[in-house]
DNA sequence: ACCAACCTAATGTACATTCAGTAGGTTGGT
DNA sequence: ACCAACCTACTGAATGTACATTAGGTTGGT
């Protein structure tokens, strides 16, 4: 059970769940604009429609909404995973993430960068998150060299290490200038991604 | 002339610019560590041996020493662009100032995570930059296109894209986790990046 | 009657910025 | 060589503001 389902409280009542969600939701949007130290509780009790006093009941702390937001993340990670599909599908699918939840998406960026100081609250959570992913890709492009559909001679860690850079890039690109054609630059990448991995290489 | 450099007194004490100097350097590596927002000029102060108004005597404002350190970043930037090198080469030198200048290029990573909102105050000046870095690679890829060493086939702007997520992603993925081949993964990039753009693709 | 769901009004802290002052250096006139 | 006027380079102590958090209430559903 993560942490921040210690609230005070059991969820039966259905308008303060209700409230709950509203709250997570306000909460990451605005931490997907201002990271955490910009954004206030007011802010966010206001858009909810609240007195910060009254966002404190549902939450204990600051830091505990924080923690709450992110577990939503990782919900949504782990609700979206398809493990029977290979590694292109899998990337192909970010995509359509990025428009679906762009303010969890944001957010995990945002807060990422936020807390790249060993000392700062989150630092082990976004290492140990970012070496699983790097190890989930790995894996998928291992399995395709077993399968003997991919290359052989692509380093796995590496390439996924490369990977999981351009994704993470591509994301930061579009949180700053909105108008670049995603798709299209996720395309092109997981194109030439294919054609790197299916074939043996008989140029250079 | 940069905005930062408004300051009220001619350099001619050295004394007095020498102490400027090592402001930003140890300004720019708390900026790199915890951001704008969460370093407080009392920190920077402390570290240089002053106390804040003492540091406030040489930056009028917290922002203005933002401004100053982003010029210096600037300045580095712009020494080291030699457009007589192609595509390959310039990137292959990015590994060398991320270990040259480590904490001007993680604090420009982390002050453009923190200005993505439209609002933030330095949501331009990324902005700005980061469109003219997709336009100098691309200008790159069209100059190799046109030489006929490069593939026609590869779309500039977009490759140019992909190109600048990979970087700034390997950056960010650096700065979390500073263990990771950073030379290799690079070089791994570069390489299968020269792949694609020397030679006509017959696969597929 | 009880408890979740709020509220208003403190409380305390962490900052950036300002203020008034001190010490030492530089400069130009004599 | 001397000195008055004016710098630069600071300091410690306010000042003001923006928060997070707490305390102590009220209300309405069950």
């Amino acid at each position: 059970m993560p942490v921040s389902d210690q609230r005070p409280y059991a969820a039966l009542h259905a308008k303060g769940e209700d409230r709950r969600q509203r709250i997570l939701a306000v909460a990451a949007r605005h931490l997907a604009r201002h990271g955490w130290r910009t954004t206030t509780l007011g802010q966010i009790a206001r858009e909810t429609g609240l007195s910060t006093a009254g966002l404190l009941h549902h939450f204990q702390s600051k830091a505990q909404l924080l923690h709450a937001v992110l577990d939503a993340r990782d919900a949504y990670d782990t609700a979206r995973w398809d493990p029977s599909r290979n590694l292109i599908e899998q990337l192909e699918s970010v995509a359509e993430r990025f428009r679906e939840a762009p303010d969890l998406v944001g957010m995990f960026a945002v807060l990422r960068m936020e807390n790249i100081d060993p000392e700062a609250p989150l630092h082990d959570r976004f290492l140990a998150r970012y070496r699983v992913a790097v190890e989930l890709v790995a894996e998928l492009i291992r399995r395709g060299q077993d399968e003997g559909i991919y290359h052989p001679d692509v380093n796995p860690a590496l390439k996924a290490m490369e990977i999981i850079a351009f994704f993470n890039g591509i994301e930061t690109s579009w949180l700053l200038d909105p108008t670049i054609p995603l798709d299209e630059a996720i395309r092109e990448y997981t194109a030439s991604l294919a054609r790197q991995l299916s074939l043996p290489r008989d140029m250079s």
